[in-house]
DNA sequence: GCCAACGTTGGC
DNA sequence: GCCAACGTTGGC
């Protein structure tokens, strides 16, 4: 069992997208940062995923989500279509990865940036380091557990 | 909307 | 391989 912490703007895709949809994992694609993809590629299925809204009014972590399905080729890579084509990816050799996630809570109030920047357990995390870009991030069980105490 | 920080691109 | 230019992220 691993831990990590994903990005989202709300706008595209936030925690209600999961709530709405409880049982019915959502296709996480569009990841076009090849730390992030590496990160993507070593998740497994049952993986907890904290997931934090950015930019945006209410910053924070808004919830969890869990793998439902490991990596696999991003679909809109291949898409001339979608923002997210790209033309130097073949279908032989993809050059990134979607995973999906599916709901499982919505936490009472979002954990906010300042509370997250406080947690001790925290302060080693790129996610409260500035300038951090990085969209998915490796959570250690005790940073992960620090995070769900916030919610008490 | 601003801007610092960062990753990527491409010329050399 | 270097590095300037550029585009993007993300908090404020």
């Amino acid at each position: 069992m691993q831990y990590w912490l994903m990005k989202t703007e709300p706008d595209e895709c936030s925690i209600d997208d999961f709530r709405l949809a409880p049982s019915r994992p959502l296709q996480w694609d569009g990841v076009r940062n090849y730390q992030a993809r590496n990160f993507m590629r070593s998740m497994e299925v049952g993986d907890q995923v904290l997931l934090y809204h950015s930019s945006c009014k209410n910053i924070g972590v808004a919830g969890l989500i869990r793998v439902a399905k490991s990596a696999y080729p991003d679909p809109k890579q291949f898409d001339d279509k979608s923002p997210y084509f790209d033309p130097k990816s073949t279908k032989d050799k993809p050059r990134w990865d979607a995973v999906d996630l599916v709901f499982e809570q919505k936490f009472e109030q979002v954990i906010s940036l300042d509370k997250l920047k406080g947690c001790e357990a925290l302060v080693e995390n790129p996610l409260v380091k500035k300038g951090n870009r990085l969209s998915v991030i490796p959570f250690s069980e005790d940073e992960f557990q620090a995070v769900l105490a916030l919610t008490k």
